[in-house]
DNA sequence: TCGTCATAGGACCGCGGGTGTCCGATATCA
DNA sequence: TGATATCGGACACCCGCGGTCCTATGACGA
């Protein structure tokens, strides 16, 4: 029951966006280098989240990498499952059919409620908030 | 993020444990059979959780599963740690030497929040109210 | 004392997904 | 047209989850 290190990196390439003067663009490099994460793999959890419209890409000759929208708009939940997909603490709340027990489980809603915990706390972060804070 | 397989089955034997009469012993075989857990795993586990003392052995023909202290006293959070290890969000919760970042960043706070409301939510659901309920 | 039946526990194993790497294609600017 | 950035697919490594199997050990009943 762990956040991924793609999760922790995405999080993280996106506050630095965050911290970057408006407009500005950044390179993959530039990202990979200033939080010591591989930098092809980071190139595709870039990518995804593009594909998930959080950052924007700008390709060729002084392309590179800015956010899509006010850093203010966008939670650290949205940006968790732009790259791992949508969270669930236990296959019971993904797929109902999955469990022969959902009917009448005692245990399910306690998964439910903890998983409901869990991700308001992420929903209410926002970029803007993180970013503000101190180096 | 999502719970082991494991750590659901756990959580399941411990509540079927829970349901039965007062000192009596049931076998791997009769929960494998209940809840569709495969029986050599099934074993596995049980084995972890009387390592933690949430269960007791008895071997030797009669022998079987109980629970080793009252219902009540059992929490779903004691269940789940006893057989995937205690919960860490991301590993700059389980070791601050694994993250170069981990002073001054603005981000692992939040993990350690969203952390905290999840364990809550586990630690305050205990098997006694879980096995009151319907089957 | 011996056979039966339960747990104890170690060895093993397939596979899927997380974590990357690499390379060619494509777009853009000077 | 060349340099430089992203795009995207193919591929590889490896660890841990999920599960099996086999032998040892202990306890009860006859």
């Amino acid at each position: 029951m762990q956040v991924t290190r793609q999760g922790d990196y995405a999080v993280r390439s996106v506050l630095y966006l965050a911290r970057q003067p408006f407009k500005k663009v950044s390179f993959v490099a530039e990202i990979s280098e200033e939080y010591l994460i591989p930098q092809s793999f980071l190139a595709k959890i870039l990518q995804k989240l593009v594909k998930a419209k959080i950052v924007r890409s700008y390709r060729g000759v002084k392309g590179g990498f800015s956010l899509a929208k006010q850093s203010r708009e966008i939670s650290m939940l949205d940006v968790l499952e732009a790259v791992e997909g949508r969270v669930h603490l236990n296959i019971c709340l993904k797929d109902k059919k999955n469990c022969e027990f959902s009917k009448n489980c005692p245990v399910s809603p306690v998964w439910a409620t903890a998983q409901m915990r869990l991700t308001e706390v992420l929903k209410k972060s926002n970029f803007e908030d993180l970013a503000r804070q101190k180096t």
